[in-house]
RNA sequence: GCGCCCGUAGCUCAGCGGAAGAGCGGCGGCCUUCUAAGCCGUUGGUCGGGGGUUCGAAUCCCUCCGGGCGCACCA
């Protein structure tokens, strides 16, 4: 008995009783909602139908409930069913229909989780996007880890998904920053406005090293050679250290390719023809407030440059025309005002706002030191990024506590606290589960606790009887689902509370269900049995944690 | 002034129409048997305040308070 057989035997039983009144009540799949209650001692599942449906049939929740829960006890693989509350009908399935799951999660594997409901559907995931005057620093870190995650996520349900990199290489802060690795390789202080920090140190002298002339050549000359390789230096920097905190980018997308192949002339003058652009103090405006803007944007200024916002509408038009559906954009809060201007530009193209292009906006992250906020600032050098948290906790722990959390928290890191209890991080935890299912796969394996009992197929969910064991059942259930709402609403940290919930459940059966047998008690087939459920839990913590780029050790 | 995010246990945060949660911290237990990075018990909350919608609100709407971040012919 699966849960969506449950619910079209409700279906079908309300239509029944309404039939009986005289009352045409049919339900959408939506309103028959089958949910896990919080409780255990509320059944397996539980459904709030009776409440929904009452006033339509006219009949008191609680009677209704009864009659439903009547009909819900003659189906075979259920156990038991009460109405509680108001109208609560709690189902208890048989240990036998409920157990069926671990086989299956077994011969499924790493498909386990997996969905369809983006197959097809060509995405492009942008963020981070840093440009090349720094390291990334923590709020980039967030982003790389939770892109990659999501990225993982909507691959897991089918879409077609490329993983995008829009960097700027050139213009003032570029400028601030060659200005600066000249003035630090002079042994000059920090211009104004310049980045300080050690890196810009660094960096300036592997510049000279490989460029030992810059001495002899004239100011402007020298700072063009810092400008160039350091960019290069810098820029290297970032992918390698993306790639070692396990992310890497499909493509890495130059603002300036879009002045240079003629794109923004091309969108502008698409927009131009659709009617959207006028003139008007000298510049070239995008009519914006049609679609929603609270303000009309210049898009070429009086003085003939590109405004910003040209090299977005003229990426935007790219990506869609380079064949992707959908294009998301991971921004910082700081950035949450350009949403209205950038679906304004999606809308003037055509486009639906929100469907082909969404803003994903994340919350700042703050480092705390001693419970007290620290001002990071990249000028002043007291940054911390990505290298030094990876530094401080190993790429597993970095990444799983960036992603644990909802992005629209402000996120607060204190890497002493990071540092010194490592063990507290939940990742642990979760990864400990993990490393636990297959030391007890090893130790079965020596012990001779295998599936197959002489060339038969021992594993019998009937004997799945704990307590705990519906409870670690009914987790498994649910991973599929949670991929699926992840995905749906980009939200990585569902499937890390996820993986912590089901490594608790696992924790529990172990500590109260042996796999093997202990000394004295016979190998049985309850034994073998167990030992599929193991290999499943072992199965979906894989999966999980490889939907978050976070490592699924064998040992610890 | 306008806009976005947040306000849930001492701390960090899940839950976002259906029966208040986790981790950490505090206190007390459990290793001669499959990993004690674990388990069990206990402590702890007018879900920021007030209205409204609903059979039902931490969850949706309005309003107020508090905190964070923004409102360029900068990039």
């Amino acid at each position: 008995m699966t849960p969506a057989a449950l619910q079209v035997a409700i279906r079908d039983l309300v239509g029944t009783v309404a039939a009986d009144r005289g009352v045409d009540a049919a339900l959408s799949e939506a309103e028959i909602v089958l949910e896990r209650p919080r409780s255990r001692e509320h059944g397996d599942w539980a459904s709030t139908v009776a409440m929904r449906a009452a006033k339509r049939i006219g009949m008191a929740p609680r009677d209704l409930a009864a009659q439903l829960a009547t009909g819900l006890q003659r189906l075979p693989g259920v156990a038991a069913v009460d109405v509680a509350g108001p109208g609560f009908i709690n189902i208890t399935l048989e240990a036998a229909a409920a157990g069926e799951l671990a086989r299956r999660i077994v011969t499924e594997g790493e498909a386990y989780g997996r969905g369809e409901a983006l197959t097809g559907v060509r995405m492009n995931l942008e963020f981070v996007s840093a440009n090349p005057t720094g390291p990334v620093h923590l709020g980039g870190t967030r982003w790389a880890a939770v892109g990659d995650s999501l990225a993982r996520i909507l691959a897991a349900q089918g879409a077609d998904v490329a993983r995008e990199y829009y960097f700027n290489d050139h213009g003032a802060q570029i400028d601030r920053f060659s200005a600066s690795l000249l003035a630090a390789h002079l042994g000059e202080p920090t211009p104004e406005d310049g980045y300080g920090g050690a890196y810009i140190g660094e960096i300036a002298a592997r510049v000279a090293a490989a460029h030992p002339e810059v001495d002899d050549l004239p100011r402007e000359e020298a700072r063009e050679v810092f400008r160039r390789e350091g960019v290069d230096l810098m820029f290297g920097d970032i992918r390698s250290s993306l790639h070692d905190f396990g992310v890497d980018f499909d493509v890495y997308f130059h603002e300036n390719s879009l002045y240079e192949s003629g794109a923004v002339e091309h969108a502008v003058a698409r927009l131009r023809e659709l009617g959207h652009i006028y003139e008007a103090d000298g510049a070239t405006w995008l009519r914006t407030t049609e679609f929603g803007d609270d303000r009309d944007r210049v898009v070429l200024k009086s003085n003939g440059e590109a405004a910003y916002i040209a090299g977005d509408i003229a990426y935007y038009l790219n990506k869609r025309e380079r064949g992707f559906d959908r294009c998301l954009i991971m921004l910082g809060a700081d950035h949450h005002g350009y949403i209205g201007r950038l679906m304004a530009v999606a809308a003037a193209f055509g486009d639906t706002p929100y469907v082909n292009l969404e803003v994903l906006i994340g919350q700042m992250v703050n480092l705390v030191k001693d419970g007290v906020p620290m001002r990071m600032s990249k000028r002043a050098g007291t940054v911390i990024t990505m290298e030094d948290l990876v530094d401080a906790v190993g790429v597993d722990a970095a990444r799983y506590t960036l992603v644990r959390s909802s992005v629209d928290t402000a996120l607060d890191v204190d890497l002493d606290l990071v540092a010194k209890h490592t063990n507290d991080n939940p990742v642990y935890y979760v990864q400990y589960a993990h490393a636990r299912t297959r030391s007890v796969a090893r130790n079965a394996d020596a012990a001779g606790v295998t599936r197959h009992d002489g060339g038969e197929d021992a594993f019998d969910p009937a004997l799945l009887t704990h307590p705990t064991e519906s409870e670690l059942l009914g987790t498994l259930e649910q991973f599929p689902r949670t991929v699926e709402r992840a995905a749906e609403l980009r939200e990585p940290h569902r499937i890390a509370r996820y993986l912590e919930q089901l490594a608790g459940n696992y924790h529990r059966w172990y500590d109260s269900c042996r796999i093997i047998p202990p000394a004295g008690e016979e190998l049985g087939p309850v034994h073998r049995t167990r030992r599929v459920v193991n290999e499943a839990v072992g199965q979906v913590l894989r999966n999980g944690l490889g939907l978050l780029g976070v490592g699924a050790p064998d040992r610890m």
